[in-house]
DNA sequence: CTTTTTGCAAATGATTTGCATTAAC
DNA sequence: GTTAATGCAAATCATTTGCAAAAAG
């Protein structure tokens, strides 16, 4: 077993969660696809190295894997919410119309962001500067 | 007719659209709500003041005025996307578990990141900072 | 008149729920 | 053994599409 999951089964453990295949092999791929991933798309990768999993597992076990910070919700701009596998700070493009996620670095400071959001009575899980717009491809096919 | 719908007529001629009571309505209901509304609560808003208006209307209406700068969309960290009257800068902080919007104010420094996006070819709206969490309701139910 | 916008109904897409079964611990 | 987690089917919610009728310019 290597440091993934490791690191999660001991995560799992701490809190009194159980350890399954399934969720170890959601994680892996999550973390393998590197990038922002929708919970179908991670539901089509999963279902080939274990048929069978079920798409309500693969939502609940992104929604454990937000909770123990080993992925990040990405606010989406259309109906459908992403992941993503980078926890480290970083901010987003996010196209309005086809949904495209892009990361941007630029070094803003989400301090003051999070210290409202506490001083509100909210418990923040993170910050991030989400751009919202047209990509390339939406903005040409205007 | 008063300076909102006078805006939005003039806004709409000059792209070549057309002036209807519906746009009119949906604009009013989203500016005086003043806050963040989903396009269901503008439908259910809407549809007292002007019974039969439909729902693609609405959502249609919406994806308009915000084209014309009159509305801006808040990211949603649940499935619903939400529109925000408020079209000045500022930020958000949504609630992962209810989908919860409320403004932040803290003059956050967003030049870099819309910079950043323009670099890498995307049209951006608007730049804002997205704390994600949970609200003081959603947090004290855990 | 011409073209856009509307309303309706139905389709699509995303996510969640209920419940019996299975598998961790 | 107990209890949490899974899979399945179906329900729910959000949003979009196709098309004929109505209305704006």
């Amino acid at each position: 077993m290597d440091t993934i999951e490791t690191a999660l089964s001991e995560a799992l453990r701490a809190r009194g969660g159980r350890v399954t295949p399934q969720r170890l092999a959601i994680a892996r791929v999550v973390r393998e696809t590197g990038g922002h991933v929708t919970a179908e798309a991670v539901f089509g990768e999963v279902s080939q190295r274990m048929p069978g999993v079920s798409l309500p597992t693969v939502y609940a076990t992104l929604e454990l894997l937000e909770e123990l910070g080993q992925v990040r919700r990405v606010p989406g701009a259309t109906g459908a919410v992403m992941f993503d596998a980078r926890t480290d700070a970083h901010d987003h493009f996010v196209c309005r119309r086809c949904g495209a996620v892009a990361d941007l670095d630029c070094g803003t400071d989400r301090a003051a962001a999070l210290q409202a959001a506490t001083a509100l009575g909210f418990r923040p899980d993170n910050a991030q500067v989400v751009v919202c717009g047209l990509c390339a491809d939406c903005a040409s096919r205007n």
